[in-house]
DNA sequence: ACTAATTATGTGAGCGCTTACTCACTCATG
DNA sequence: CATGAGTGAGTAAGCGCTCACATAATTAGT
């Protein structure tokens, strides 16, 4: 790895892990640069603004999420498979670098907005799998945004309630049961 | 109301949407005043700080809801019902002041570790619920925290959809849905 | 291979600006 | 005239970001 690159890297690391303690806002240019042993200036050097940063961090890993959520997916003929495919593939990403995941969990509000439209994007993978699964017969039809919002919250407000410290252990650990339950949600016949 | 409360209310009201719209790092004072048509000083008539506005503004609606979904699930004897009482009661509550609701929800992580140990709590609630309904077996045994967060999560993913604009119309619309979803996940089996 | 020139990277004091908050004051009410 | 409510210019502190300078790495010229 080049020198510079090395700084950059320390850069958004040392931006990660106070982004995720305090949040974007309320994290100043000098304490990162303090964290990442460089000078203030320094991170200029790298990225245009604070803000930038905090939306290149966010956007890499979302968009590389995207992809590799899509990928696990489309061997698996079925919808059983496919939920248990995006379930562990998400588990792991989670559990691979949990700060970087909770630091996309957490500012979701704050940099949807800004995904460019074309970019891959997970909810959009999952959006696609239900759709075609609801066009199959493979589970009712119903809204997909309704759907997919209930299956991923399964998952999400788990992740969630770990960020919390409310249960400890890896997110693989339930690769099952957030299977299971997200099959179940998807399965609910219409009323 | 006397002239004081009014006032009082405006600036909650006022802080309230801005806090939603932006956040509240990025709401200034100055802001919340012209919203609500008065002097900035006058802010600190009535709050402290800005910080502990937003504060209070996240505990009163935390603790209320808490006890209305503890109120709205009592009644009911089986798993089943409560389900469904909570639910629709969380969904109505959403509907009445979306605003405030949003606010609660997007501001969890930041307040969350700020509510008393002793104070109603609608996690608690849920929890509560879940742990009785599998101590009586009606449904299977499983880490409650857990459970409860892949439960909670099926409404409130849908809730966070609807804040991004994903669907339209009442959440309450979906209580259906969403009881049937949640009792779908709590049911599900170990494997 | 040596040097000169150019570019890339790192530095930190300091700038302009915004912020949350204060305070001396006014006014309305009872 | 005492008190509580409202005012808004002012203040100190902190912010993101810049820039003149230092140094390291790369390239060009001979």
């Amino acid at each position: 790895m080049g020198k510079a690159e090395d700084t950059k890297a320390r850069i958004e690391r040392a931006a990660l892990v106070l982004f995720v303690a305090r949040s974007v806002a309320e994290t100043t240019t000098r304490e990162i640069a303090l964290a990442a042993s460089i000078a203030e200036g320094t991170i200029y050097r790298h990225f245009p603004s604070k803000e930038q940063l905090a939306l290149d961090l966010f956007l890499r890993h979302h968009g590389a999420l995207a992809e590799a959520l899509d990928e696990a997916q489309r061997p698996h003929p079925g919808l059983r498979a496919k939920i248990e495919a995006i379930v562990r593939c998400y588990c792991e990403w989670a559990d691979r670098d949990w700060t970087l995941f909770a630091y996309h969990l957490l500012n979701q509000h704050a940099f949807l907005a800004k995904v460019p439209d074309d970019a891959p994007n997970p909810v959009a993978v999952v959006h696609d799998v239900i759709d075609r699964a609801m066009a199959s017969g493979e589970v009712p039809r119903r809204d997909v945004a309704l759907s997919a919002a209930a299956a991923i919250g399964v998952v999400l407000q788990a992740a969630t309630y770990k960020i919390y410290g409310r249960f400890e252990g890896p997110l693989a650990a339930h690769v099952g049961f957030f299977s299971d339950a997200a099959w179940a949600v998807l399965s609910v016949k219409a009323s």
